[in-house]
DNA sequence: AGGTTATATAACGGATTTGTTATACAGAGA
DNA sequence: TCTCTGTATAACAAATCCGTTATATAACCT
């Protein structure tokens, strides 16, 4: 049980597309940042930002593999459910974006 | 199912404490637009605009009763059960706002 | 008709969001 | 050490959000 402000800060973050994508990407596994990257039409950094705030919301956990970050979703979180059930009311997102370092993902 | 862009369009209207307020008040049954007025610290204009937003998303239906306008949830949005299951997360409201009109509610 | 009450709209301001470019930092490897 | 790659941060601009006050509209009631 959360409180309305919890609630709607959680929101916010996940009120957006970039990000609501890049969490159904996750849901099928752990993601290299830079797969992220490669898949979206916006900057490097701009997706630094949305992993941030996600981060910082406590959806994600990473793991450092040499230069690579990789991003998963935290089942840990207090939304997690929450998170999880959002994320299967939304059509599968073509998967249309192979990392193209090597990552090892 | 949706789209991530829809979605997202929808959780923007739900990331905000008053409008989720607002809504959780009407799983309880409809709502006089005065008693937000009364219930909430913000202007009535303010409180207008909120509900404009929820109705253009198709979240709410409104019903005349001589100058009092009454607020529902609309169960036949397709996020009805989206709106419900989030509702359904957040701790019950304080109620403490009664409507101080006739608007019979 | 004229006044009162309930609600909506308009116009504006400050804060927040989301992108950009430029730059810094961190690790890998020759 | 120098360079390359991956990621993060800083600084800024355009757009959006959310409040305000002022005003308009709609319905009710003498």
């Amino acid at each position: 049980m959360h409180t309305v402000d919890d609630l709607s800060k959680v929101l916010k973050v996940l009120a957006d597309p970039t990000r609501l994508t890049m969490l159904k990407q996750m849901q099928g596994g752990e993601q290299c940042a830079c797969s992220f990257v490669d898949c979206f039409d916006i900057s490097q950094p701009a997706i630094s930002r949305h992993l941030k705030m996600m981060r910082q919301a406590g959806l994600l956990l990473e793991r450092r593999d040499k230069q690579w970050i990789h991003y998963r979703l935290n089942e840990t979180s207090p939304f997690y459910t929450i998170v999880v059930d959002l994320l299967d009311n939304i059509e599968t997102v073509d998967a249309s974006c192979d990392c193209e370092t090597d990552c090892a993902i």
